[in-house]
DNA sequence: GTGCCTTTGTCC
DNA sequence: GGACAAAGGCAC
């Protein structure tokens, strides 16, 4: 085992102590037969190789770094909520689930985004694990998250283009903004490290932004 | 399969 | 209305 997720005491002593796992104000959506209500200790969904919490990590995932932000849980009536899902479903509409991660979740997975901007099949499972969440949901954060630095980048290169600046080097402020993550919950910078990875990334060998960036 | 991209649906 | 997770579609 390679994956030593930035050190779970470190985090939870940086940590506080509330929202941990995603919430997810479940109407009834997802199709795999597993629970939509995410209880703050069930994962979503288990689609790749779900396994139990490792105990260190699901201290950590009871904690979680700032209290400001403790998500709201909104459990639905699980029947009528199952019954509205098969009948959207039967229609062809979805009755979406938006998961709310915990910003331990996000400190988290920005921290590994940070480092690696593709993960292997691998790392994402075991990410999922650490993080009690699915493997579908890391994926699909990490493809969430390319996008938002991928349109951030457009609109930063485009406005500096405007101003005469032919590249932009790196998303500072974006990045700013997701430092915050760090400072609050990584605090002594020993940081999972999968940097020997070797992601084979289409994209981000052209962009210019690194994880140097992230820590200013 | 996973990727990008767009759209959809939900939450604040 | 913006931000976000997730779904849908298409390409490799």
């Amino acid at each position: 085992m390679s994956v030593d997720v930035a050190s779970p005491q470190n985090l939870l002593e940086a940590s506080d102590s509330k929202n941990s796992s995603p919430v997810t104000t479940s109407l009834g959506a997802k199709e795999d037969g597993t629970s939509l209500q995410m209880s703050s200790a069930e994962p979503p969904y288990s689609e790749t190789a779900r396994s139990p919490l490792p105990s260190s990590v699901d201290l950590l995932l009871q904690k979680s770094p700032d209290s400001s932000t403790s998500p709201k849980v909104q459990l639905p009536a699980s029947a009528e909520t199952d019954a509205a899902r098969k009948e959207s479903k039967g229609q062809g509409k979805k009755q979406k689930v938006r998961t709310v991660f915990s910003q331990t979740q996000l400190c988290i997975l920005k921290d590994h985004f940070q480092k690696q901007k593709y993960l292997s099949l691998q790392q994402m499972q075991e990410l999922s694990e650490v993080l009690n969440l699915s493997y579908k949901q890391v994926k699909t954060w990490f493809q969430n998250q390319r996008m938002k630095c991928k349109r951030w980048q457009k609109t930063t290169n485009w406005s500096k283009n405007n101003h005469a600046v032919t590249q932009v080097s790196a998303p500072t402020e974006y990045l700013d903004v997701c430092a915050s993550y760090h400072q609050g919950c990584l605090p002594s910078g020993n940081l999972p490290m999968w940097s020997n990875q070797s992601w084979n990334s289409q994209a981000w060998n052209n962009q210019s932004w690194n994880s140097q960036a992230w820590n200013n």
